[in-house]
DNA sequence: ACCTGAACACCGTTCAAGT
DNA sequence: ACCTGAACACCGTTCAAGT
């Protein structure tokens, strides 16, 4: 019989498996964003030969549909939360916010994933549940998804453009680009100029939060923004 | 005196510029998504060498930034029609729509331009021109540029996704995704399953539309929806 | 069954050399 | 001033060879 490795040291060389290359292929992607996931890379991450990750994944392709999947496989759970339809859906919507925002890589990915068609049934769902009449259900929960999902992604790859550009004065939230706007020509920009001032006390987050009530707001299920 | 080319030959042979790059630059793009943008492949249509490229354009980031912001230039022109501002709103998202839709790899590239900012600009000053109380005013005009952007550049992943499948049999509209909802575990996807079947006489532009108008309503400029 | 690592084709970018 | 084309470093993917 030849020497059998210690069981115990499988902590320090586990076998490789396609979760655990996906799981490094995210830490990559965290990093460096898309650029940074790279077969030799991800090799030399997990000791081993480039080659042998082919034996768990196809090819780049389904590696990064695999990376994206288990982003959104959490954020599924919100369906255990116990709320009124509307304040699920804002809970969805920044679920999905918070997590485009920690790894902002997935903007672009989002076509990989049967994702959408999971978040357009959890807020459909709630849409009937709120009484919105069948024939408009289907209207606002696309549009509802469309927002979540494309406002999400925009926040996500301007903040990392933020923070990579090294804009660290005034934190990386909308406070740096106040200050870009407020130094755009008035004649030119005259909304956006004069906005820039009224908006430091915003916040990314709460905008997004805002947007989702004005479409709530829209569809009726929210009483009028400001009375 | 050495020889000169004829004047008339320029047709044949144009000078290599910045702007010939551009557009041969965007025609790769369209008909081959952002992979089909090579240094290769547009020295080869250019009929130069792949160095003379970099004479022009300093490399792909500024290539990718001036093909962007190229296909954005002829939509700022909506300032010139004529219209009430939620019809001119309107206006403006559909041709933001119409143009991600014919070129597909803008979404990706959204964060490399200013073009948010003008956006911003454009339909706030239609909110301001509308009555939109000021304090709203930021909000309102973000939302509808968040959804604007966000659902115009997923709609045209997926089309294109769609057409790259070759699904062909009900041409590439919502019809296609129809068919898969009606699929789909009714116990798992019952929203989405009763939905499929309501949807077929629905457009992906109409459906568009009728968020910006869901926008609109909550912001306080249109009528109720379903009265 | 699973892994290694050299090899291949292709890419962005540089640069000495030409005109 | 502008262009050529070979060269470099790096990438995704393949595959004969190992265990």
């Amino acid at each position: 019989m030849p020497d059998r490795p210690n069981p115990r040291a499988e902590r320090r060389q586990e076998a490789l498996s396609r979760d655990r290359i996906v799981a490094t292929a995210v830490e990559l992607l965290d990093a460096d964003g898309e650029q940074g996931l790279t077969f030799r890379a991800l090799a030399t991450r997990l000791s081993t030969g480039a080659g042998a990750i082919y034996w768990h994944v196809a090819n780049k392709d389904e590696l990064l549909t695999a990376a994206t999947d288990a982003m959104f496989v959490p954020i599924l759970d919100v369906r255990r939360i116990n709320a009124s339809p509307p304040a699920k859906i804002r809970t969805i919507g920044l679920s999905v916010f918070d997590a485009m925002d920690a790894h902002p890589w997935i903007g672009p990915q989002l076509s990989r994933t049967s994702w959408q068609t999971s978040m357009l049934e959890l807020i459909g769902q709630q849409l009937q549940l709120a009484g919105v009449p069948a024939p408009a259900q289907f209207t606002a929960a696309s549009t509802l998804v469309s927002f979540i999902l494309g406002a999400s992604s925009q926040n996500a790859v301007n903040a990392s453009v933020r923070a990579a550009s090294g804009t660290r004065s005034r934190s990386d939230s909308l406070g740096a680009v106040a200050d870009r706007w407020a130094r755009l020509d008035p004649d030119e920009y005259p909304f956006v100029h004069q906005i820039a001032g009224a908006i430091g006390e915003h916040d990314d987050r709460e905008q997004f939060l805002a947007g989702v009530d004005l479409l709530l707001t829209g569809i009726g299920l929210l009483g009028q923004p400001t009375p």
